[in-house]
This record gives structure tokens, sequence and C-alpha cells, in this order.
DNA sequence: TTCTTCACG
DNA sequence: ACGTACGTGAAGAAA
């Protein structure tokens, strides 16, 4: 058997994979689905052909001498879209990573050197197989070189194979003649012009008849229909230099290194490394087991601890380095509660020595009592081990490097927080749009080392069942977190540096972790009874409606189910009204408040919505968080948003009701401890206020300098009314405006809020440009200046990227312009509050009040303020609110005190 | 797991 | 011509 070697088409296969695939994009915002179609298209190749040989041809793309004939002749190329175009450079670095030839060369276009390549390949005897989308390489077939040609449809690739043989039984005609033949019919997607009239037909009978280009024109009085006869006369010009444009060289100066282009070593964890950031998980397989071997270096110099006294001792010594990297394993006590006991310990004193420390946990004895008991040496060692930690952690002499931070306060010195630095915030800082922060991820894309991931070592296990299952993975793994959490630091805060967000780090984020900390802690009490009783409430009407809807509709279904909805309305019951999204009938609310007029059974099902989202996700659904304290700990997550504004979760306390009045009675259930009282402070109009301030425009500033009812201010303005005379409707409108300008206005999107033609919304929006125009110039540069940089940036220098501007797509980019213009503002807003809550805590705690932040809303904080703090807090809360941020314009707060959430607001 | 809907700022 | 307002999280259904 003779060897086997394989060429790629680069580019070719690579925009084949972009159309065939669809669109796909990693967290960072990079396109991947040529990338993904390629890497599938190369995998398949191989495994069906296991050549010893393979190397991949890309253009250069300084144009070629063909490209210049060409362009000479008419215009220039198609240029490729942006969403294809990033991913070339990404795919030619995963192929190095892959150590697979990558042939290209000035002058020489892909087509050219595989051709030279695949001729001077047989020429020595091997068997070659040219992978192309590009029907143009079927003139290099011979009886050992097959021309491959895949193609991607539902998912699937399917491959086209041509020898010599089957090129002659596909076209009737042998390779050499495809080349004229393809002169004749001309290709368009190959810049081939051809000649006018003959398509694949005229030219396929006439290279049957006479063989060759040059016998055609020798006989071209012949031909006989007329029109053909004289086109082919008139451009015989076109015809040469299609055939020059359509011939591919076979005879470059090239030669391939058959030592370098062997296909072997692919998986190495640079490609592994790659194909994570692409977040291509099926691919990943493939290169597990080979870059496994690879992560034990590291891991090498960790070792476990196993006596607690010498624990204590190292702990104690790490006080006199400078830099560590420190990692707390906590995980629940049970799936019954939030709260956690410690594990592990893991620490990183330097790139040869980190160490891992398991905690024991006294267990409560079950049943009899075991003989053996007295032999057991099981002693909870948590308060030992956490007053060492807490002594480490104390001071700033030694810089602690970790990673979410916040989830290990517990065990932590918590008078300041300048000596800690959290890897999990600086990651998101650095680019606040990705899903998931895992130490993983952090290894990989700022160290560029490869770590065994969460899901690989633990599978479906927690750390708890691993430390007796596999100690020396638990190990591994806790050290893993030391380690890249001292490593990254460094590198992390050179990045945060050379963004210009170390400040941001330092002072807002780092110091906001313990407010979040404490605010978690702390939660806020809930009624639990009277949540009850509100849920039962509920109930009854649920039930009545339910009977109502079906009785209405003639049928029994899941009004809970959209498709069993939208069935029912628009299909059973004939209510027009038709389809709006992929899947089906749109049932959403907008779509049947337009019905409810006419068809009470809709009425019924709104009201139904309504009901049953406050039964399940209020009732219920807080019930099911209130703790043993009789208080619901939320999770306030600092590394989510893209804009930089925090978000709650576990549950969710930051879209408790509030614009309808039954829902808002569920705030009744939120109240203060005994002797407290709730006292909550919101900005008002925040973000409008930035956005005076940013865009420095006078009328907007003045505005607000009236300290009257912005939107009536703006609707005089606008329509030219006087104040005192302004409708309602003008102020609903100037309000809607308002609103759009700091979502990132357009007319569609501000017709559809206030049920307006699109022309009238755009009539709006131009008058209130021409009555803050320096805010029209304002959001104008926040785009440009986006699509310049690749990122917008808040007053305090948050970033956030938005990789959709350069998209080719409409869509896309208009998606970008608007966030562009957004995020600033949102994330200025998000940035003062954070200001706020930073001043408002350390305010209470350095005057030793017993009051307490608890809550956070946006622009809204709730303080749980004991009843003789009350007129200092409201000092506090008002004070360092309105000082947050020094603006053209005042910050102002509404500010209210109550015996629960409800009448706090 | 993904989609649809809906609660909040 | 394209088809949306910005930012979240949770529940329930469908796939």
């Amino acid at each position: 058997m003779s060897q086997k070697l394989v060429l790629i088409d680069g580019h070719s296969i690579l925009n084949r994979a972009f159309y065939g695939v669809p669109d796909l994009s990693n967290a960072e915002g990079l396109h991947t689905n040529a990338i993904y179609g390629f890497l599938n298209i190369m995998f398949k190749i191989l495994e069906e052909e296991k050549p010893e040989y393979l190397a991949v041809a890309f253009d250069v793309h300084a144009p070629t001498f063909r490209h210049k004939m060409y362009e000479a002749y008419k215009g220039t190329r198609k240029p490729m879209p942006e969403e294809l175009r990033e991913q070339v450079p990404v795919m030619k670095e995963i192929l190095k990573a892959m150590h697979i030839t990558i042939m290209e060369q000035a002058g020489l276009e892909a087509d050219d050197i595989l051709g030279t390549l695949a001729k001077k390949a047989e020429q020595a005897g091997l068997e070659v197989s040219l992978v192309s989308g590009d029907r143009d390489l079927l003139q290099i077939a011979t009886d050992h070189i097959k021309i491959r040609i895949p193609k991607t449809k539902q998912g699937r690739t399917e491959i086209e194979d041509y020898y010599a043989a089957d090129v002659l039984a596909a076209y009737q005609v042998t390779p050499l003649q495809f080349i004229e033949l393809k002169a004749l019919m001309g290709d368009t997607a190959d810049n081939i012009p051809g000649v006018p009239k003959v398509g694949e037909k005229t030219a396929q009978a006439l290279m049957v008849e006479y063989g060759s280009l040059d016998n055609i024109y020798a006989h071209v009085e012949e031909i006989s229909k007329k029109s053909i006869r004289e086109s082919l006369i008139e451009h015989k010009d076109l015809a040469d230099l299609s055939k020059t444009l359509a011939t591919i060289k076979t005879d470059c100066e090239l030669q391939l290194d058959y030592e370098q282009a062997r296909a072997e070593g692919f998986y190495t964890p640079e490609a592994y490394t790659l194909c994570k950031r692409l977040e291509f998980k099926n691919l990943l397989g493939r290169f597990e087991k080979d870059a496994a071997a690879n992560d034990s270096k590291i891991a090498e110099s960790f070792r476990q601890i196993e006596d607690k006294k010498e624990f204590l001792q190292y702990l104690k010594k790490a006080q006199k380095q400078k830099e560590i990297g420190l990692w707390l394993i906590t995980e629940p006590v049970d799936a019954t509660t939030k709260k956690e006991e410690l594990l592990g310990v893991a620490l990183s004193v330097s790139d040869e020595e980190t160490v891992f420390y398991a905690l024991t946990h006294e267990k409560e004895p079950e049943g009899q009592l075991s003989l053996f008991a007295e032999a057991v040496e099981s002693v909870d060692d948590t308060a030992e081990i956490t007053e060492a930690l807490q002594e480490l952690s104390a001071g700033t002499d030694t810089q602690i490097a970790t990673f979410d931070v916040k989830h290990q306060y517990d065990y932590l010195d918590r008078s300041s927080t300048e000596q800690y630095f959290d890897v999990l915030i600086a990651a998101y800082l650095l680019n606040p749009l990705k899903n998931d922060y895992d130490m993983e991820a952090i290894a990989s894309e700022h160290l560029g080392i490869l770590i065994p991931g969460r899901a690989e070592v633990f599978g479906k296990r927690d750390f708890r069942t691993l430390l007796s299952e596999d100690a020396g993975k638990a190990m591994e793994y806790a050290c893993y977190g030391a380690y890249v959490s001292r490593k990254g630091k460094k590198v992390l805060k050179d990045k945060l540096e050379a963004a210009g967000m170390k400040c941001l780090m330092e002072e807002m984020e780092m110091p906001l972790s313990l407010v979040l900390y404490d605010m978690q802690k702390e939660g806020v009490a809930v009624k639990r009874e009277e949540l009850k009783a509100y849920g039962d409430a509920l109930v009854a009407r649920i039930e009545e409606l339910e009977q109502s809807i079906h009785t209405q509709a003639g049928t029994e279904f899941n009004i809970n189910s959209p498709k069993q909805l939208g069935e029912v309305l628009f299909e059973t019951m004939q209510i027009p009204g038709g389809k709006k999204t992929k899947t089906g009938y749109s049932t959403a609310a907008d779509v049947l408040e337009k019905l409810s007029a006419d068809y009470p059974i809709v009425r019924d099902i709104l009201e139904y919505r309504g009901l049953t989202k406050l039964k399940s996700t209020y009732a219920d659904g807080l019930a099911a968080f209130i703790e043993e304290d009789g208080r619901i700990h939320t999770n306030f997550n600092q590394t989510i948003t893209a804009t930089g504004r925090i978000s709650s979760t576990e549950p969710n306390l930051q879209n408790i009701p509030m614009r309808m009045e039954l829902g808002r009675q569920i705030r009744k259930v939120f109240i203060p401890r005994e002797g407290y009282e709730f006292m909550d402070a919101d900005y008002s109009q925040i973000e409008l206020r930035v956005l005076a301030h940013m865009s420095g425009d006078e009328q907007l500033i003045d505005a607000y300098r009236q300290e009257e009812d912005i939107h009536r201010i703006t609707a005089s303005k606008v329509f030219h009314t006087p104040f005192e005379q302004v409708t309602d409707l003008q102020r609903r409108n100037a309000k809607a405006v308002n609103f759009g300008i700091v979502y990132g206005i357009s007319s569609f999107g501000l017709s559809q809020d206030l049920s307006i033609s699109k022309k009238e919304a755009a009539q709006y929006i131009e008058q209130y440009f021409a009555t803050y125009p320096k805010v029209k110039e304002f959001i104008d540069k926040l785009v440009a200046d986006a699509k310049e940089k690749g990122y917008t940036e808040t007053m305090f220098g948050r970033r956030r990227p938005i990789p959709e501007l350069s998209s080719s797509n409409f869509m896309q980019r208009s998606f970008g312009e608007r966030v562009a213009m957004n995020a600033p503002i949102q994330g200025t807003a998000a940035d003062i509050i954070k200001i706020a809550m930073i001043k408002v805590w350390k305010a209470l705690k350095e005057e030793g009040l017993k009051s307490r932040l608890i809550l956070q809303v946006h622009d809204e904080l709730l303080v749980e303020t004991a009843r003789e703090e009350e007129a200092r807090v409201r000092e506090i809360l008002t004070e360092n609110m309105k000082s947050a941020a020094d603006l053209a314009v005042t910050l102002e707060i509404d500010l209210h005190t109550g015996n629960n959430w409800y009448e706090a607001k």
C-alpha cells in the first residue's frame, strides 16, 4: 500500500463551513461556526483516510497575479463577511497548535499550491486526497489524485469524491478538458467570466463535440446556433482570459516538508486550550487523554499535609510571605440548607510549593454508639483552622490572591479588603460578557495553562465525596485553585492596570464583595404564615378561572402551555391574531391585551397568568427559601451582568412585584426584626441624570436644576407647550422617549412602546434631539467610539466589549449600537450605587450602629434600621447616596420608612 | 437543555 | 428588506 497525503483547501473549506454551519459564537463574542465546521470536516476525513501526511493551503491576502488580471477586467471581489474574516487567524492558530503544516505563499493562490503539491506527491508515488469546496480543483484529478468535495447539509457532512474517471462520468469531459469547460461557462463564485450566453449545457455540448477550446474556435463557423456562434467570436478574448484564470498551476516553486507534515501529534495542550476557549465541547474529548499527561507537571509540586499541627505551623510560616494564593473549599452541610462547612484549605506560596489540608468534621453519632467510637479521633477542627486563617489574613503584610472571596469571608479576616485580590472579579471586569468564570477558564485564558476542569474531576460527585473516594484528585483540584489564584493575580492585575480598571477593582469591587457578603449573611425576615396565606388566597380564584377558561374554550387543556393555549385560541376558537414566533402562535401579554376587549376568555387568561405567576414564583417560590432563622438570604452576584449591575438569585429579590397592587401586597411579608423598621431609599431617575451629566447638555441639566417633574419639562420643551398646559399624553410620550434614549433609541422600539407609527416615533425622537442637541451628539459619539475601540466605558472606567458592532448582520449591528448607547449609562448608574453602598456600609460600621444594609435593587437600598438610630441612618443614607458621584446635576433620592417593605416604598 | 413568558430596575 | 427597545432570574413546557 502506498502512502497517503491529504491536502486541504483552507479558505474554501472554511467558507463552506461558514455558510453550512449555523451561527455560533463563544463567550468572548468571537464567531466560531466556520472553524467548527472546518474541524469537523477535517476530523471526518482523517478518520476515513488515516493518511500519513497532511497539509492545509491558504491564500495570502495580497492580491495575486490572477486576481489582478481579473480585477482589471471587472471590479473587485466580494468582500468576506466580518464574521468569517475574524475566524481566519484563529483557524490558523488552531492548526498551528495542532502542528499541522500550513502552506501559504505570497503571489500564489491556494489552488496553485494544492495543484503543485498534489502533482509532485503523485510523481513521488503517493495517493493524494485533495479536499476543497471548489469544483475548479477537478482539473487536477487523476487515478491517484482524488478530489473530495464536502457538502454540509442539515448538520451532516457528505463528501463527493472525484477521480479522473468520476469527472468524466459527471461532466463527460476529462479533467484537463474541464479547464476549458469552465472557461466557456464561467464561474461567478470563482470570478471567471466565461463566454456570455454559454452556460453549463452549451459548454458541455461544445466540449463533447470538439474536445478542446482550440478546436471549437477552429470550427466556430460550423456552430449552428447563431447567438452562441457570434458570442464566441466576439468574446474570444474572454474565453482566453477565462482559460488562464481557470487553469491551476502545477509547477510552482514549492516543497512540502514531509517530516513536518506527518499526520500525528495533533492533540497538544495548546490546541486543547484553544478548543476550550472556542467552546467546542464535543471536540474536547479528542484532546483530553493526551492533554492529561501534560497537566501533571505543575501538579507534581502539590502536596497534602495530613497533620493538623504541621498545617497550623505552615499557616503561621506563610504569614511571612508577601504574596500567597489561598483557596478554601466549602460545601453546604446538606441539601436542605445553604449553610456551608469548610472542607479543605489550599495554600500556594510559590511556583514550587502548594499545599492542601483536609478538615475533619465530627459527625453526630447515628443510632447506637459504636464500639469503636473511642478509637476514632474525629474532632471538628474548623474552629482552630478558622482562627489560623483569620490570623493569616489579618493585616496587609500578606497579600492574598483567591478565587471568589465572597464565599470565603466566613473564615477570613473582615476588618478590611485591601489584602485580598479576587481573580474571579478581575476576570469579570476584564470581560463581563462571559457566562462563567471557572478556574479552568481563567487558567487557560490568562495563564495559558491547562488544568483539569471541575466537571472532569467531580463528575456528579461533590467535594466531600471526592475527598473520600479519590483524595489525590481532591488535593490536586484544591491546589490548582490556590496556584492559579496566586499566578493569576500578577497577570490579571497588569491587565486591569493596562485597561485603566485598577481603581475600579481595588476601590469598588473588592470592598463591595464584603458589603455583599454582609448583606447576604444578614438576610431579610419573611412572615412565613402570611406568605402561605397569601398563596392560599390566590388558589381559589385560580381554580375558578381555570374552570371558566376551559368552559369558554369548550375543551380542557393546559393553560400554562403556550403551545396548547395558542392552538385553542387561534385555531379551535378561530380568534384572529395570527402567528408570531417561529415555534407557533405568540400568546405574550401584549398580544393578548389587544384581544382582551373583544374576548372575555382572553381577559380570564391574562388574570390567570398573573395569579399563577404570583403563586408559583413568589408565594411558593419565596417560601422555599426561608431558612431556619426565619429569613431569606439571597445571593448577590457580582460577576454576572454585562453592564456592572449586581444580580440576585436563589431567590431573586430584585424582582418582587411592585407595579400591580395585588402583587405589591407581597412586600408586606418582608419585615424588619423586633425593634427595627425598614428604611428604603431610591435614586430618582439616576440614569437620566447620568445622561445629563455625561452628555453635558445644558438644556437637560437646566431641566434638572428646576427640580420639577422631568418628564413634564421634557414634554413642555419637546412639544413647545407651556409647562402648565402639558397634557398627560404629552407627558407620557416624553417619558417614553426619555426611557428610549437610555435604552438606545430606535423609532421601531418607541413606536411599539407607545403604539404609534414608526414615522411618528421618529418625529418624537427628532424633536427630542432638537431640544437636547448635546444628547444626540453624545450618543452618536458613544457609538462611534465603541465602533473604534470595540468596547464602551462608564464614568469610572468599567468596560463592556461590544463584538456585535463589527457584525455584517444588520440586526446584530443595530443591537450593538443600542448597547453602546445603553451600557455606559446603565453602567455608570450601577457604579454610583455601588459607591453609595460601600459608603453607607462603612458609615454604619464605623459609627457602631446596629442598623444594616440588607437589599439593593439597582437604584434602591433597603436598610433594616434600629428605631433609635432612625434619624442618623436617614442622614447616612441621604448624605452618602447623594454624594456618591459629583455630577453636573444633583443626585436626588426618595426615602421612606415603614414596618414592612410595602410601607417603606 | 432551550424556549416562552413575565416579574423587577 | 431585514425585525427590536437596555439589563436581569425563575417557572413551566417542550424538545
